[in-house]
DNA sequence: AATATGCTTTACGTTTACGTAAACGTCATG
DNA sequence: CATGACGTTTACGTAAACGTAAAGCATATT
């Protein structure tokens, strides 16, 4: 058999409290076996547990989260369910690709800031106490 | 002079309510000019907001996203000041670096339950009612 | 003058995502 | 046997991010 793990184990794994994974089993996101009263927690829990963590770190709800994992383990059924399921991973697709564009702008700006105040400081630490312009050579592109 | 907008136009604009742009104003993240009463945003504004709605876009708790905006005009001050602004950018860097992974663990992920579900397709559209087994053609990778 | 439109402040309500405490069960160990 | 370490359920509390009235001011139109 392949391996299980108590919630404890798995909160510290995953940097969660154990209240935080009863909690998103509370939703309906994780369905761990019992011995008894207690949750046992098989690799493929832990899996989701990983997946919903990954979710909110990109900033979606708890709800939009289960529909994401719930696509992931949803590829059977007949042909107009998969055709449906087809678009909601379109969906999911676009979704990502401009949270991927935000980031990269964001990126861009950053580092543009970042050049910004290395400028500043080479003006600073060349002893320029006048108005004197350091030249800013262009830093080549990423 | 360059040009101004009313909280309406701005809400409309950014697809936000005007309850919303006057809470984040109440966390400091904006300061529109005054007519009398009446609150008037200059183009800063419109980019600040806009940055501020990425922010979230991006999961940022809006906390963190008024830092983030914070870092963007702030390249003045003395050599320590500097220093310390850069330690901040290379934090968000590798904080939103680390997000970009996620998204594109994401989309791998997605694509291959794309894929599954497109051979699960192909096997039942050709007829397939046994258990023949279809031969999976690589995709090409992207 | 009255109505509408757009803005204002003040303040209480709501949803999400847990935190925190209480009160209890179950082993294993000193 | 009692003291922890770990787990359980139940339930109330809370921070963040607004939503939703309520009540009022200012200008424009009918």
């Amino acid at each position: 058999m392949p391996r299980t793990y108590s919630i404890a184990e798995l909160a510290r794994e995953c940097g969660v409290t154990t209240r935080a994974i009863r909690f998103y089993e509370d939703q309906g996101m994780l369905s761990p076996l019992r011995d008894g009263q207690r949750r046992i927690y098989r690799p493929r829990d832990r899996t989701r547990l990983k997946l919903i963590l990954r979710g909110k770190r990109l900033g979606f709800p708890l709800a939009e989260v289960r529909e994401i994992i719930d696509l992931y383990d949803a590829p059977q059924g007949e042909d107009a369910q998969l055709h449906r399921l087809l678009a909601k991973i379109a969906d999911r697709h676009r979704e990502l690709e401009a949270k991927r564009e935000d980031i990269e702008a964001s990126l861009q700006e950053l580092d543009a800031v970042a050049d910004t105040c290395r400028d500043r400081l080479a003006e600073l630490e060349c002893g320029d106490r006048g108005g004197r312009r350091v030249k800013k050579p262009r830093r080549a592109a990423r």
